[in-house]
DNA sequence: TATCGTTATGTTTTTAAAAGTATAACGGTA
DNA sequence: TACCGTTATACTTTTAAAAACATAACGATA
C-alpha cells in the first residue's frame, strides 16, 4: 500500500527538429505490423482507421534515415507490411527506454509527498 | 554537438483513479495565477479562454483533497484568485519531479543508439 | 489475362474539442 | 445604493481531428 493516492503517469517519445517520429502508439503499430505482415490487419488491431494508420508509417519512415516498414502491394495476399531491420533496431531502443522510464516514474510516485 | 540527430521528449504529470490532476500546462496555470492574482489574466496570458481556464481550476481543486486555487468574486477589482497553500506545496513538489524528469530525458538522449 | 486482397491517396462526412457569446451574481468602494 | 471588474455558468458557434467513403494501382497466381 503507498503512503498516497497519486500516481504518476507520463509519455515520452522520440524527435527530430521536424517534430516527433515515434512513441507509445507508434512503436505498437509496428509491432502488430511485424506480427500480422499487414498494414490492414494492425490497423484494424488498434481500432485505428488504415487511412491513419498508413499516414503514421509515412510519417514514422520519413522520420528516420531509412524506412522502418517497408510496404509494398499486389502479389499473393495482395500486398504486405514488413518491419526492416532498422525498424527492429529502433523499437527495441524505444523499448528499453521506455522500461527504464517506468521504473523512473515508480521510483518518484514512491518518493512523493503532498 | 550530440553524436545523434534525435531527441527524447516527454511530458509527466500526477493522477488519481479519477485522472489527471495536475501536468505541465495546470501548474503554469496556477502559476499565473499566483502571479496576477487573477484567473482572467492568467487565462489571457496563456491565450486560452476563461471558460477553460476555469474548469481546469476547478477539476484540479476537485483533484485534490483540498483546493490548490481559492475564487472569490465581488470587492475590490470585482473578483480574485488565490493560490492557496497546498497549491504552493504542489505545485513545488511537481516541478521538482519535472527537473529529474527533464535530467531522465537528457540521460537517456546522450544514450540513445539508434 | 482475370481475379483477389492489399496498398495508395484524395474527398467527404462525422465527431469532439475549443472558442466565443451572453448574462447573472458578487462585494468592496465611492 | 450605484458602479465596477471579476468570477460563475449556460448556450451557441467555430475549428480541428478523426472517421468514413470511394477508387485506382499493383503483382503473384490460376
Amino acid at each position: 500500500m503507498s503512503a498516497t493516492n497519486y500516481s504518476i503517469n507520463g509519455r515520452i517519445w522520440i524527435e527530430t527538429p521536424e517534430g516527433k517520429v515515434l512513441g507509445h502508439g507508434r512503436v505498437e503499430l509496428l509491432e502488430r505490423i511485424h506480427v500480422t505482415g499487414s498494414l490492414r490487419q494492425a490497423a484494424l488491431q488498434m481500432k485505428m482507421s488504415y487511412k491513419q494508420a498508413w499516414d503514421l508509417v509515412k510519417h514514422t519512415n520519413e522520420g528516420f534515415t531509412e524506412p522502418l516498414v517497408q510496404l509494398s502491394r499486389g502479389g499473393t495476399g495482395g500486398g504486405k507490411a514488413i518491419l526492416t531491420e532498422k525498424g527492429h533496431q529502433v523499437i527495441a531502443e524505444f523499448k528499453k527506454i521506455q522500461k527504464k522510464f517506468i521504473d523512473f516514474m515508480k521510483e518518484e510516485e514512491n518518493l512523493i509527498k503532498i
